[in-house]
DNA sequence: CCGTTTGGTTTCACTATTTGAAACTAAATC
DNA sequence: GATTTAGTTTCAAATAGTGAAACCAAACGG
């Protein structure tokens, strides 16, 4: 299950901070042993170390381990400094005011979208419950984008990281069905999802592509079934290209410079 | 400057990291090296390490590292079971909708304010840019709210890491006028901040406390002295003082139980 | 155009750190 | 009060980390 190829000690403490994380909610070591590649000692001073560095926080009364307040503070750098989010900003509001509708701003991470910012139309703020959430590539609108428009070798690494769970009837299941989509996706420029991770749930998006065609991320307009349909979406992907066309300009210059 | 008490190589690793993120962007091989405590080859190997682990990004044709976007996932997990952020959520909504005002909710990291969520009156969405940011803690509201309720120990602590920077004339500038400060706040029930960390800016905050009495956050309004005064801020304080005791009391029952 | 500097990567013998089976302790549970 | 369960500590063996120095490549300067 753990495909992590562990190097050294760095790589082990990762590794166990990472299932802690995955936990989602706070967990005792014995949950954690068994999961674990590695002996209950190891993992003991494993922990230890985490908990020292403010990475894991430990309730010692109750014994469970959490990710620690310390990851937040690191995440604010890179999400500030690595994300496109910053640079984006001014673009999703500006899409933001022009479609009144739900925006997310994603980006590949190991074959799984992730998203690293959100406007949403009514409520007034998600935060995290968006920005730092994964999801997955081969059933949502900006995770076909991406994809779409990715380098064959890259595209099958993530291919290899799919799991085709098949969360709706839409659900493309098979690397065969998502593969046919993908070249549908590269012709018309912008991706559906057409119900295909939650029911009733439907979106429009665009890949964000330097000048030299690599995929840097995507953005898509969601809405629901009740609301609108996947045409009156589609009338909105003209604008979405140039919204993303303008991304990826100061992008490019900003923080993707094209090889020479 | 360097205070961290490395423990093994997981914890030089994290140092690394947090240099890194420090700089709050891209930075060359060359730039790090000085700064660090260690010899070229290992600063090497554990930047390679970091690279690998996908907890740094490493632009190839730059030669600068970055915080990677594992950080951002990372710090998902963290935000949503470690932090008070998804428990104190409706509450932040109902003050914010009183109060129409800038609100913050902020936890203590080491003797520095970690702001946890953030409500502002205007722009809709500002994800990260606050939350996972970080503050002093002697010269901010939320900052000397907590520290006017945590125990002895906690404050010697925290303020041995307090820099007394006089960031504004009215920024409490030594240890003694802030300990003054922390007894009127505790007699009061509740901070202000008077200018003392930006020109123009006042806030009034309020701790959130466990019923045994332990600080688990505070929460904040902000304002200019433009538009309003310090006095009707402080009529604020028995709603926002409300509205922290309703924090606690779900905080307490769902993630800080008073040890028995 | 070639010698030199600067920035980055690799080597390798040395050694400190990590390892993990097993022993141990404390607290529940029977 | 015996027994299980959960968590912590020990210690010799083994592994992984260290860092001075050598190396390489690209940029620089004369």
């Amino acid at each position: 299950m753990t495909e992590t190829a562990a190097d050294g000690t760095v790589g082990k403490a990762l590794d166990v901070l990472d299932q802690v994380a995955a936990h989602g909610r706070p967990v005792r070591f014995t949950e954690l042993l068994p999961a674990s590649a590695y002996p209950k000692a190891t993992l003991y001073r494993l922990l230890q170390t985490l908990v020292h560095q403010g990475m894991l926080s430990h309730d010692s009364n109750l014994g469970t381990y959490a990710p620690g307040l310390r990851l937040v503070r690191l995440a604010h750098a890179a999400w500030s400094t690595s994300s496109l989010a910053p640079i984006a900003r001014p673009y999703l509001d500006e899409l933001s005011a022009e479609t009144g509708e739900t925006i997310h701003l994603a980006q590949m991470d190991i074959g799984q979208v992730l998203y690293v910012d959100k406007r949403n139309a009514k409520t007034p703020v998600e935060m995290f419950s968006s920005a730092g959430k994964v999801g997955p590539a081969y059933c949502t609108g900006v995770g076909k984008a991406m994809l779409a428009f990715m380098d064959d070798a890259a595209v099958d690494a993530a291919m290899a990281r799919q799991s085709f769970h098949r969360f709706t009837p839409e659900t493309l299941d098979s690397p065969a069905k998502l593969c046919a989509e993908l070249a549908a996706i590269r012709l018309r420029g912008h991706a559906f999802d057409r119900e295909e991770h939650e029911p009733g749930i439907i979106c429009c998006a665009v890949p964000i592509l330097t000048r030299g065609g690599r995929v840097v991320g995507a953005i898509s307009v969601t809405s629901t079934t009740a609301r609108t349909t996947l045409v009156a979406l589609e009338a909105l992907a003209p604008l979405m290209k140039d919204i993303a066309g303008k991304i990826a300009a100061v992008a490019e210059d900003w923080r993707f410079p094209e090889r020479g």
